[in-house]
DNA sequence: TGTACATCAGTGAACGCGCGTTCACTGATGTAC
DNA sequence: TGTACATCAGTGAACGCGCGTTCACTGATGTAC
């Protein structure tokens, strides 16, 4: 937790009107999608004019790079609080659909279409280390079930460096990345809409997949 | 296929200029992306007038969902054209990395953030079972390996709508979902660059999940 | 083969719009003595 | 407690911009006789 002291009536004053225009531009992102953000349009609503948010934001950018940082500092809270409380595997899935199903456009702002060109600064990129260390730690936690070392995990074994010196061995690692990409998929599809008429309960199949990472390997040969 | 001989030079030429246009779309998405997108822009960029692609597309909105319309055939195509060379499983996987990789931008257009409120013409959705359908049909070739009814197989015994009439026990339905998630799951984090930084090669970890797909059961219980 | 007419691709001017952003300002709030 | 000054939130006018879209038009291409 940094420095969320403010002091003076001011400070508390600007931190709160910050907190509404993200709020608003949260709504209008559920609305119209990120590219529809407009300043002009969040100030209309607050009952500002257009320039007023200047004193707030240095420009668009700046306010939506804020919106990705808080959504990335929100799912690694998420995490982390449930990791705490001694989640386990399944309770830590089901704490990131939960995550994701309170706002899918928040889940779109980090995982979904890229901006080309855009780069999050470092800041943002060190949250995302955060969120992986958790899973790690939570996969260190679980009995492993043995089997024979995957193809995919002997590279791993060269290419580990962004678990930053993390204890975890590569069948872990694995684990993690797969429980990561497995959910992402399902959650991915349900959010964007791609099961909408299809009938079956997304939340059967999102369970499928979290079976499917406690069982004994990953992409074992067949 | 539909109607594609265009008979008179004048009908042969609008055809190619509506080409030419979307070709032009096409780079200006993987430019800038999706919203981005203009019409004065790609005017300018063929050395017309603005209001001269009014000849082609009826507006914006019409000439999106004309690239949408064109990524899903070009999707199914794909799998199309695979399946009738006999592609099996790993062979149809392949094909759809491969897909992807062609143009990602394209990719997103389809698997992407949704746009709030817009809704695909049923042309599109048609597509979309088409897609669907040579996948159970590649599925329902693949050797299945037995295993216990898992209980999302038994939600899907009720709920199997979606594949139009298709013969596919619930086994199948199911793994042929799986196949669309977690390649999916890879893939959309692949390409919107969330690897990037981790050193690791994407490819392994698709065909890490590829091989999963072969498993006895996807969501087994533990 | 030549003329009269219809079709239609593309132009240029014009519309209203909302955008991000700057600037000089007013007036309220907070601070120092 | 009261006055003088500094800070700073918010305003309103203005900037240039590019957008989608409409309209009346010109001129080239194709068609009918």
């Amino acid at each position: 937790m940094a420095e969320t002291g403010t002091r003076t009536p001011r400070e508390r004053y600007r931190a709160q009107v910050r907190e509404e225009i993200k709020e608003r531009a949260w709504e209008q992102i559920a609305t119209a999608g990120a590219s529809a953000l407009s300043l002009n349009a969040i100030a209309k609503q607050m009952g500002m004019s257009g320039p007023a948010l200047y004193r707030y934001f240095a420009g668009r950018d700046e306010l939506i790079t804020a919106l990705i940082r808080d959504a990335y500092r929100s799912l690694a809270d998420t995490f982390h609080t449930a990791a705490e409380s001694g989640a386990d595997l399944p309770a830590l899935a089901h704490a990131l659909r939960g995550w994701a199903l309170e706002d899918p456009q928040r889940y779109f702002l980090i995982y979904g279409t890229p901006v080309p060109g855009y780069h999050a600064p470092d800041d943002i990129t060190a949250i995302s280390s955060e969120i992986m260390a958790t899973l790690l730690d939570t996969f260190m936690a679980t009995p492993a079930r043995g089997g024979p070392e995957t193809p995919f995990e002997a590279h791993l074994t060269d290419h580990r460096a962004w678990a930053n010196d993390h204890p975890a061995p590569p069948a872990v690692l694995h684990r993690a990345l797969t429980f990561w990409t497995r959910l992402h998929g399902v959650l991915s599809l349900e959010l964007a809409g791609h099961f909408t008429g299809m009938t079956f309960n997304p939340a059967l199949l999102f369970d499928a997949e979290l079976t499917s990472l406690t069982e004994p390997d990953p992409g074992r040969r067949a």
